[in-house]
DNA sequence: GTCTATACTTGGATAGAC
DNA sequence: GTCTATCCAAGTATAGAC
């Protein structure tokens, strides 16, 4: 229900605002160079063509731009992942695919977490709720997949192919988190996203036999 | 001259001046992860332990910080890149490597010249002082690589080596600096390293027959 | 030599003209 | 909707205590 809300929210911000597009742009880029801290709404406005007081027409502040980025930056990310995922002709291909490629690009997607600790903690509710909402979106597209596997007899389990979904879903996000953490949180650089995805493929060729 | 009482300043400022040395360190790190605008007096002052105030001890502005970060990365780049070349047992090895590597090297280096429009224009005299200053000593070093091969009979020209020296220098570096050029000027990114390498080398096979 | 205090400049944010 | 003017906080730089 908050999703559906959300969904509409961003949907029409995209299609009827291409000023806050222009601006989204400009942001994803300086945070990307830059990072939050470095990033000055002069550098975003003259990036988008506008004065730097005409942002807060389109945002409430500076952390606000931000979020609205990493929101969309998520999206694509997701967007993208399923169209690559389906491109696989193998249901269990397409599993696998989608749980390990999820951790792979999540590096690159990082950048813009950035963060200095101050604002960390201060962000740090909002991006659970993106995480909130991008993780129902993921949950139901794999379980779709599982389901279209068990029909095609590609693989059975003892349990609906929700749960097993989530079960695999919280694994996949696990391991990805791990190598996040040991590398400390947010910071981008050395996380080990290799080895969580090797740790996850072996997990998998055992799920399925 | 310039250049005899230029590299005694520089040693004495190294050998005598830990804190000073801290602080390139710190300034070198700063402007490579942050680049010149982003980089703040804090942020060096805090990597290199000291209050921000302390460093106009040390330096007269950040600018003279700056400066003297690029010059040091420089040195230390002509340094390194002399003995990589001298690691080869074949005179005409050692010439097409110095030659090609300076300009390979040259990318790894640049990003200390992720200047703002305003800043570059106000450094762009420092940086041809440092450019001077580093040309002197690679042509010299590259005219004693020439002078060795004569004497070798690894081959020989119809001018003197220093002459040589001076416009295979000369060619290298206008290779070098079409390919920054093309890419926009002390903007790192996409300049074209490897096709002006590989120009150099097909030039250095009709020079060496 | 290093720091605190402070003058001056730039960045984040708001008010209000157009 | 976009901009200029303006407030307050942070950044650059200086003066001066210790």
């Amino acid at each position: 229900m908050f999703r559906v809300t959300f969904a509409l929210k961003q949907r029409r911000a995209m299609k009827e605002n291409p000023k806050r597009e222009e601006i989204l742009r400009a942001g994803s880029e300086c945070f990307a160079r830059f990072g939050f801290d470095k990033t000055t709404l002069d550098d975003i406005g003259q990036l988008a063509g506008l004065n730097k007081a005409s942002l807060y027409y389109y945002f409430k502040n500076k952390e606000d731009i931000f979020i609205a980025v990493v929101l969309a930056e998520t999206q694509a990310f997701i967007s993208d992942l399923k169209t690559k995922t389906l491109a696989f002709s193998d249901v269990r291909k397409q599993v696998r695919f989608f749980l390990t490629e999820r951790i792979r690009r999540y590096g690159e997607v990082i950048h813009l977490t950035k963060l200095s600790v101050d604002h960390r903690q201060k962000l740090e509710p909002m991006f659970d709720q993106v995480y909130e909402e991008t993780k129902i979106k993921e949950v139901a597209f794999l379980t779709e997949l599982l389901k279209k596997g068990v029909a095609e007899n590609a693989f059975s389990f003892p349990e609906p192919s929700a749960s097993v979904a989530e079960s695999l879903f919280y694994l996949s996000d696990a391991l990805k988190n791990e190598a996040l953490r040991s590398a400390g949180r947010f910071i981008s650089g050395e996380a080990d996203f290799p080895g969580a995805i090797e740790k996850l493929e072996r997990l998998l060729r055992l799920v399925f036999r």
